[in-house]
DNA sequence: ATAATATATGAACACATATTCATATATTGG
DNA sequence: CCAATATATGAATATGTGTTCATATATTAT
């Protein structure tokens, strides 16, 4: 990409080239915005809160959110992927538990930005 | 929605039924996979960033995420909306900022969990 | 008023995503 | 081995999302 020049009063060349050199490079912005997507559904949210109630089988998240074990299935596959959630084989049964203490103060900080109005 | 039942071994019917009562109504779920949504798309976390560095129009925005000022613009408007950055023209010129205080404290979380593997 | 400029907006498109249905896989008990 | 059960997976589909292009709006200077 080219050296940008800034077109605008309130910022100089120099300060520009800086910022734009100090971005995350593209990895990390794409790693971060995948993380987030994670949390952007509310299907999924509704298992994590569950999970950070109780370890729980697949059949009986299923019946807590509301929806088909298949597609409780294919979101835990994701939340699986992205180390949110683990989980322990008890013969046919698997219970799924949050594998992330990071969850619950992310919850907060997002209740209470949307809790300010 | 019917009495839930709970089918494996892990959790009580009673711990069931309490855990499902306090689940957060279908707005909370909703509202807050509506925030992180925004979070999980790399151009607006580069916007984001750049914002973090310094208050910018949208030309200069638009230089530096290296993305036409139309996508820009429709992106701010997002960002506008969930209160994550706030504006003040100039003449015709319209500089951006962040609007929030939680942004920092978020990534900051984000890239913790990133970091550990 | 007119031209020039910065930003915003709407339509169109390509691509991603969530859910369902049908079915495969794996484990246990008989 | 066979049947029953819990979970996982793949295909199909409907819906959502991000970008671009074209154009509208708004502001300033001449």
């Amino acid at each position: 990409m080219n050296d940008v020049i800034c077109l605008c009063k309130s910022i100089s060349p120099d300060e520009m080239q800086i910022i734009k050199a100090e971005l995350p490079d593209e990895n990390t912005s794409n790693q971060m915005a995948e993380f987030f997507k994670v949390f952007g559904d509310a299907t999924r949210l509704k298992i994590l809160y569950f999970l950070s109630r109780h370890e729980l089988c697949v059949a009986d998240l299923s019946l807590l959110v509301g929806m088909q074990q298949s597609a409780v299935s294919h979101q835990l596959k994701i939340l699986k992927l992205n180390r949110l959630v683990k989980y322990r084989k008890d013969g046919v049964t698997v219970y799924y538990a949050l594998d992330d203490n990071h969850i619950e103060s992310i919850f907060a900080i997002a209740r209470q930005h949307l809790m300010e109005q």
